[in-house]
DNA sequence: AATTTATTAGGAACAATTCTTATTACCGAA
DNA sequence: TTCGGTAATAAGAATTGTTCCTAATAAATT
């Protein structure tokens, strides 16, 4: 478990190594990422760097998170509802879905770890890249 | 694996079943489904139906589409460039993505099947839903 | 064949994302 | 510290994928 400090720091030793500039609304959009813990949309991300950054564009946030995501410093995946979500977690893309309403939780699945990536003919470079587990979470199972 | 001839029957079977009309854009659409192997978005659904329907709509490949899954006669998956993808094949949902030209195939994972699904706190009715696993294809290793 | 009712075509509407262009501001050099 | 070159930004237009709306059409039932 990292500082918020210590994630600043590596944000901006890896935008300095890509001769990338360091902006008030990089700064902004990567704060945002790091302290929502509910996988934000652009939308949600744009939401919450706004209070700080009112004159931000939505454009911006896109660009931004591309650009996080090529350093590495995020992780992009579609939820079923087909808008993109992020997450400072690049490690781990073991998702339950919620089948009623959309929430997105990360999961660690022991064992699919220990299980080797299939090889298949002609492919190579093959690498885990998503699991989605699809169910009921508590909030909707009580409303039934 | 069935005939066409086979899955056609289903198909109608399906309909009936349901109370749904037999039309000759559905039948269309299921064929074209059926026949292609590549997990054809809408809109290369429609093109194949277009060609023996010159009038149809797009909308009604999305309707139709979208019916066929309630039906369970297709699946329906999400491609990492954001677009739906459809499947036949309504058991795996194991994919390999090429990371390069967006080629998806369908895989079998031995070994996944026999892994239980975590259960996690809260949650109910969990159930694996998709698997994706991203690599290069053998076309476009051989480009480089 | 006529009737009922689901389905369709066509285009408008919508939502998420990307593109365009003039303006702004970061950062290295003076 | 100030300045200039250049990357990054704001704003909104454009694009893309999908859904909605309505009058017209065509399955299935009689």
């Amino acid at each position: 478990m990292q500082t918020m400090k210590e994630n600043m720091l590596q944000f901006e030793n890896a935008c300095r190594e890509q001769g990338l500039k360091i902006t008030h609304q990089r700064v902004e959009v990567f704060k945002a990422i790091h302290k929502a813990k509910d996988h934000p949309s652009v939308e949600e991300i744009y939401a919450i760097v706004n209070r700080r950054i009112p004159s931000i564009s939505l454009d911006t946030v896109y660009r931004t998170v591309d650009t996080f995501e090529k350093l590495g410093l995020v992780s992009r995946f579609q939820a079923p509802d087909g808008r993109f979500r992020f997450d400072t977690n690049i490690d781990i893309h073991q998702h339950l879905v919620c089948t009623k309403c959309g929430r997105i939780e990360d999961i660690h699945w022991d064992g699919l770890d220990r299980l080797k990536v299939p090889s298949v003919g002609g492919w190579s470079d093959l690498v885990l890249a998503s699991v989605e587990i699809k169910g009921l979470c508590e909030a909707c199972r009580k409303k039934n």
